[in-house]
DNA sequence: AAACTTAGTGTATTTTATACACGAACACCA
DNA sequence: TGGTGTTCGTGTATAAAATACACTAAGTTT
């Protein structure tokens, strides 16, 4: 392993989204700061401060990879949070103290985000997240330092490119049903639908296809497969 | 005047947009390394390191201000940059050598855009830009570290801001014809558009509404002037 | 076999997008 | 003063998309 120096005012923080039981999460980490004697400490999203060899974009991806064991995931940055106060907490300070060389550094952070499947994932923490964990962004509570800010503006973000991308394949298993894609819909966009109109939008844009399979052991008809066709949708 | 520390790892990057005869147009410095004998440079976003007590928004707009004379603003933030070797052409490097405490440091920088009436402003450049100077989009040459790149992102964001809000006023005088906004969006959205269509499309929006006046000193028939009805749009 | 649950579908109406061409108003010039 | 040049300003028909709305079908469970 090189040895690689920190820059210690640019850190990356990633909001992960995954969709489970037709509820948004976020992972979230629990920190975790060595042999120090903090209790009770803010959850946050994955973070860390950037090495001065490498892009935004890697360190963003490094540092998903260290604190949660996630690899590949195609991070988009969101926003940058530079308020000089964005760290104040005390739970943040006492927990800088412990891990950071500069605890007292001004950090601006740059925002990334994604979204994954949940079900093809093994989390591993390490490094300084003691778990990592899926929360329903509906009872995500107060995190450390501008976190809950941050994880807003990504959910912003996912409503605006909703619109522009069907996101829907990325959070959904391979085979899924047009209800479950619906129900993501309406948790990202907070909303609800109609569901003939829903369908028919759907599959207007011909790149949602049916599959020649069913639903298995549901109490009721069972509704049919359909898979997200992405050769057809680079065609447009 | 107090003194400011500054962040030697982070910096802001302005891009300024304004309308002129059908065209396009972004305000470029003319870097100025004091006694240095640089000759020839390249011209730069405005743009420069930010202190340590100021957020990356205020940032922008004090140094917009300090080069430019533009103040009051309204700025927003595009995208961030941080490519490890975005300082990598040998006019960038003599230039930090010429003006900077810290010269090799490693910067990353966050753009920020807006869009200003020309016909309202006097340009002031001050500090180490010597000129300021107006250059249509379509002609702006190689400019200073990654400032083409940042140039592409915040028409990038123009583009897709001009469809949710009506952006048009703020490049326009108070009164304006219909067939300059039509120039305007064309220009932004390097599109051209059917006449009846356009004018339909905005005046279904009820707020850009018609003034009781015409254009003067045409030689044809003169049009009528309209005008944004900001609380109408708020309302929506 | 009846009850339960979600799947899957069609039609009518309104709104929005697109395509397309000509008379009207004014300034200028001969 | 009448003709020329130039941009202004408008209407209609067609297609596409959005919205509103309710019942039968296909399975499982009891």
């Amino acid at each position: 392993m090189t040895l690689h120096q920190i820059n210690p005012n640019v850190s990356v923080d990633c909001a992960i989204f995954s969709f489970d039981q037709g509820a948004l999460e976020v992972l979230l980490i629990e920190r975790h700061a060595g042999n120090s004697e903090i209790k009770d400490d803010l959850m946050a999203l994955p973070g860390n401060l950037i090495y001065e060899d490498e892009t935004l974009d890697e360190a963003a991806n490094r540092v998903l990879s260290e604190l949660t064991g996630l690899t590949n995931i195609f991070l988009e940055q969101v926003y940058t949070f530079g308020n000089p106060n964005r760290i104040s907490k005390q739970k943040d300070l006492d927990w800088l103290r412990a891990i950071r060389a500069s605890p007292e550094a001004r950090v601006i952070t740059v925002a990334y985000t994604s979204l994954v499947k949940k079900e093809n994932l093994r989390i591993q923490p390490s490094s300084f997240a003691k778990k990592a964990v899926w929360v329903k962004v509906k009872d995500v509570p107060q995190l450390a330092f501008d976190h809950n800010e941050i994880l807003d503006k990504a959910l912003d973000y996912l409503k605006h490119k909703i619109y522009l991308e069907p996101l829907g394949y990325e959070l959904l298993p391979d085979k899924f049903t047009l209800a479950q894609l619906q129900k993501l819909y309406e948790a990202i966009l907070e909303d609800s639908f109609d569901k003939r109109n829903f369908r028919r939008k759907i599959l207007r844009t011909e790149f949602i296809v049916k599959l020649d399979e069913k639903q298995q052991g549901v109490a009721h008809k069972p509704a049919g497969l359909y898979r997200f066709d992405k050769s057809r949708f680079h065609k447009i």
